[in-house]
DNA sequence: TTTAAATAGTACTTAATATGTACTATATAA
DNA sequence: TTATATAGTACATATTAAGTACTATTTAAA
């Protein structure tokens, strides 16, 4: 299925609820009250997001919590994808896939679908999670000329 | 998993070996042999490009086969990916998927997802079956002026 | 009209993956 | 020392994808 899976989607309502308060931390018990995950999954989130990703900081023990490490507007939601998800790869073809496609041998296919995800890596890098968390955004808007903009969207 | 499923793939396969004698037809078996792909999963792809799009036509009976109705530079790659995928949404917040988003009364994401979406819709679909195939091109190649090529490269 | 060869349709089994849950270890402020 | 929090790991369950198999239908040619 060409899906994001659904951590990658709850990892954005638990930074986007970070960044609300910038500079200022929440617990996982405090973020599943907010967003109405269930603080498992909250937990999980936060738990690959520190050790996969630099987007937040945790702090342990009594009056700990995360942080948001950057501001909303210079992080890419490619970031929040590969970081629960790994890199981006299509089809097992691609060259950042750790599999092998089992029918190389034959597949005159190469290693054409590179160019496709890169080219979607690049639309996905060029939004921000704060282009996604505002509606009226249109995006990407982050450090793009005119011209790119336009010819995208 | 931000991946496609290897029916998309396969099917690519297959289609581009039907592109490489335009007008002229091939069975199922032909194109298992062609391409290595086991009979079996060649049938499957090919029963599914029938009826969920419209690239293919098939002949019944003795001497039948399948044959590309456009030429592979006329093909969307989206088209593909559509047909053996469903519509390309990556949560479940997203308009054309037919899930609702379980959190949806609390998650203040609404229907963010969308533009992402239609970003990645967009990319895919200046792409064609004949990029997908030429390793040289550079793409999106269609009917696309130079200005918007380079914006995307 | 019979036969061989092909697609159409459906169902099912197996494998892979994602999701959700639970538990123990460690750290820290009061 | 205690309460509270994150870190790490493991596992059970649910969902989805992939592969396989079978029967029905169609069609050209002998």
């Amino acid at each position: 299925m060409f899906k994001l899976n659904k951590m990658t989607d709850y990892a954005v309502v638990c930074l986007g609820m970070l960044s609300r308060n910038p500079g200022s931390s929440m617990s996982a018990r405090e973020l599943s009250e907010a967003t109405g995950l269930t603080l498992y999954t909250v937990q999980k989130i936060l738990k690959l997001l520190v050790v996969k990703s630099n987007l937040i900081t945790a702090q342990r023990g009594a009056f700990g919590g995360y942080i948001l490490n950057k501001k909303s507007s210079n992080i890419s939601v490619i970031e929040i994808i590969e970081a629960l998800d790994g890199p981006i790869s299509l089809t097992a073809c691609v060259e950042s896939s750790e599999d092998m496609c089992e029918a190389s041998n034959i597949c005159f296919l190469g290693g054409k679908w590179n160019k496709v995800n890169e080219i979607i890596r690049k639309s996905l890098n060029d939004i921000s999670l704060e282009n996604l968390l505002n509606y009226e955004d249109t995006f990407p808007i982050n450090n793009k000329k005119d011209t790119e903009l336009h010819a995208i969207n």
